[in-house]
DNA sequence: TAATTTATGTCAGCCATGTTGACATATTGC
DNA sequence: GCAATATGTCAACATGGCTGACATAAATTA
């Protein structure tokens, strides 16, 4: 049963690689995302937007002027998911859009001001989850989950910020 | 804007607690749990089945004989939630129920083979991409993932494992 | 014993978030 | 002029949550 685990990455046995701590990775990554959103959907089912306006908020208030193509490269999901969503933000006045100068079939998603200030509020509950975290932890263990996080992503880029 | 998660651990300036830091850390969580539940998603796809039943066939597995109260209280959802995923799973003989024998109230749930077998599965899956990122890192690096993980997650624990 | 609490189940209605497929429109680039 | 591109839109559907209300059986307590 899944024993493929233990390969080991040299010759001696790996204690990281064995079924329980696997198992315990597993489990931090469900339990640690159940938390992190846990706080901002609150907020955000006060405005009744869900997390999906929460992560268009978040990636166009990070690329301001980004494209609808772009967003949806970075989200991987579908124009047709994110229509009535962006639809909505913009009806109520959290994200403009502006045509393209160079291409005039682009739509450069910013925020508003008033999309801007929700932003931060969502940015302040999230960052002191990971500030407090962060607090806990010596600059090496932070290091550790930085790179432990980029290695278990597909694209370690992450979008277009490219930090 | 934010500027509270700028305070300082002790008296010196700390970079981890900078709004970028917080911000890589805050993306580096959501493309990590993006990309680590991708694939199990496709699997689970051809069972015509979703996250939620994931969810109930891990932590089943987990702890054989879990209750249904148990399994709520680690998943925090609604029963009203939890039933049609139970029932499907049931009815599709991947987990069994058994009256509790101490409290004839109770229902004990388990995986049955066909059960584990497709957790088996899902766990190779999910192992597997957290074994490469393990092996990418040294013994600190993965301490210190953890260490942060756990700070992020509300109660570090984490359901009745325990671990 | 009687009353209450607990564990579970179920029904109804609602909402958010995603999907595929098909088609429309405007614009760009060859 | 034509094909490709960027975006928008409509329809139908599936999933996975929620609240509220109510039902049943079993355990606990008064």
């Amino acid at each position: 049963m899944a024993d493929i685990n233990y390969l080991r990455h040299s010759e001696r046995p790996d204690a990281a690689l064995t079924e329980p701590a696997l198992r315990e990775a597993i489990e931090l990554l469900f339990f640690a995302y159940r938390d992190f959103t846990g706080e901002p959907d609150a907020l955000l089912a006060r405005h009744r937007f869900g997390r999906a306006h929460h992560r268009v908020i978040y990636f166009v208030g990070r690329q301001p002027g980004i494209t609808v193509s772009e967003l949806l490269a970075i989200l991987k999901i579908t124009k047709q998911s994110l229509a009535p969503v962006l639809k909505v933000l913009v009806a109520r006045g959290f994200v403009a859009q502006a045509m393209g100068a160079k291409d005039r079939r682009q739509r450069h998603l910013t925020l508003t001001e008033k999309g801007q200030a929700l932003e931060e509020r969502l940015y302040h509950i999230q960052s002191a989850r990971i500030a407090r975290a962060y607090r806990q932890a010596d600059p090496a263990a932070i290091a550790g989950f930085r790179r432990v996080m980029r290695a278990i992503t597909d694209d370690p880029q992450m979008g277009r910020g490219g930090r």
